[in-house]
DNA sequence: TAAATGACTAACA
DNA sequence: GTGTTAGCCATTT
């Protein structure tokens, strides 16, 4: 087939904007596939006219180790995404989701939230402040 | 064909 | 907060 699943993964990736960040899971989601780590290996294989540094794990973190890691940091750094003192994105500031309309018009699911909401906390008593 | 490998994640301990 | 386990699946050996 023409339409491999690297090609459509690096079509969501090109259509990141600069300055934000999606994650693996993401990505994943919108692909149909269970397993983020497949998307970590077409990053790996992306050429370099794919924005890869824009995909990062879960937690925020930059999932790569050594120098490519930080190169990666360095690049988004310069798009003038922020890293927190442990090195962490905020992905409810950074993080980006795709129009869920655009995403089914090419034929691409949905994905869940891409920052998890508050858990309900365990105590009953307990309950969220406001402020 | 079978086994190993990974730029992952969620769930526990 | 950190460390470990299991599940996951495309790709490569």
């Amino acid at each position: 087939m023409d339409l491999t699943l690297a090609e459509r993964i690096y079509f969501l990736v090109r259509a990141i904007p600069r300055g934000r960040v999606t994650t693996y899971g993401q990505l994943g989601a919108m692909v149909s596939l269970t397993d983020a780590r497949v998307i970590g290996d077409v990053m790996n294989a992306s050429r370099a006219d794919v924005p890869w540094q824009r995909v990062i794990n879960a937690r925020g973190m930059i999932s790569i180790q050594g120098a490519t890691g930080a190169r990666q940091r360095r690049l988004l750094e310069e798009e003038g995404v922020e890293f927190d003192a442990s090195g962490r994105v905020d992905l409810a500031r950074f993080g980006w989701t795709p129009d869920a309309e655009w995403l089914t018009a090419q034929g691409y699911k949905i994905p869940p939230p891409l920052v998890k909401e508050a858990e309900p906390r365990k105590k009953e008593g307990e309950q969220l402040s406001f402020f």
